[in-house]
DNA sequence: TATTGTTATACTCTATAACTATA
DNA sequence: TATAGTTATAGAGTATAACAATA
């Protein structure tokens, strides 16, 4: 697949706006996050799923879908190529055979790590200029702003955009 | 039976990230923001160049759309559009006859006005939760964000004081 | 009959490149 | 020859719906 879009709305409101930084920072962030997913060759997308599957392993390919908000016919693709390289595998339950449970190879794991320790370092970057105690006290804002825009708090952003 | 991390449904990072909050709540943002500018059947990309031949009225259409990043050929679609809604006209300049100098009809400037009064009543939902202090804290802070981001700050003026 | 996964398809969106008219 | 705008088109990405296997 090819990376994600370049295309960016730059004019923002006549005044100071909590909203359109929000949607500035919130656009570069994910961008740059391709760029590191890029270097496993996988996208955002994969590395949700990969995430999903880690925190709740057999789960169904759809089970997964729904919690990501990707449609079924996605998962298919998103699964086929993370299977193609080795990350993922496809398990028929014994107990119900329609469902594919997925699970992560050995090799998926080692990835997941290593994308992990790389997001870690995107982190620190995104951070740098905050002292620990202003990191926190950003945190804290940004959870009311969460609150008043109805973000759950736990839930992925669907990589589709939609 | 049930797993300790039952409550966590999702799979972001197994750390409080700012990034990937930032990817979140810009996302969704940006979503809401769309919901608006459809109560004035227009889209968000309709209402940056707006913005943009407002404050650079007659300017031309290729100008305006390199100072948004959009590429000429889109720029003819959205004008298209927004001419078909009488809210933009293109002029020729005597100067030069092959660039179409962009400005507002007087529709345009009425809806876009009522559009930004919808953009504000949006930014105070987000800032609902946040005392004038804490709003001005966050801004501070996202402006550090902002610098380890490498995003370019928006250098428009602030004539509604707010 | 309902559900999981898959496949096929139609639709949207975007950007590249060709084309025109001016310069 | 170069530039502003336009048009045509091909490509990617998505989601809807039909289909197959199983329950």
């Amino acid at each position: 697949m090819v990376p994600p879009d370049e295309q960016r709305v730059g004019s923002g409101p006549p005044w100071v706006s909590v909203g359109f930084t929000l949607s500035q920072l919130g656009l570069e962030t994910a961008r740059q996050f391709g760029r590191i997913t890029g270097q496993f060759d996988i996208e955002p997308r994969h590395f949700a799923v990969m995430s999903a599957v880690r925190l709740a392993p057999d789960q169904s390919q759809q089970g997964i879908g729904d919690g990501l908000g990707i449609p079924a016919s996605t998962m298919v693709t998103i699964v086929d190529q993370l299977e193609d390289k080795g990350l993922i595998e496809r398990r028929h339950l014994t107990s119900d055979r329609r469902t594919r449970a997925l699970h992560l190879t050995a090799k998926g794991e080692s990835l997941h790590d290593a994308a992990l320790e790389a997001a870690k370092a995107q982190e620190a970057r995104i951070c740098a200029e905050l002292e620990p105690h202003e990191r926190e006290q950003l945190l804290e804002l940004l959870g009311k702003v969460r609150a008043s825009l109805g973000v759950d708090a736990t839930r992925l952003p669907d990589p589709a955009g939609g």
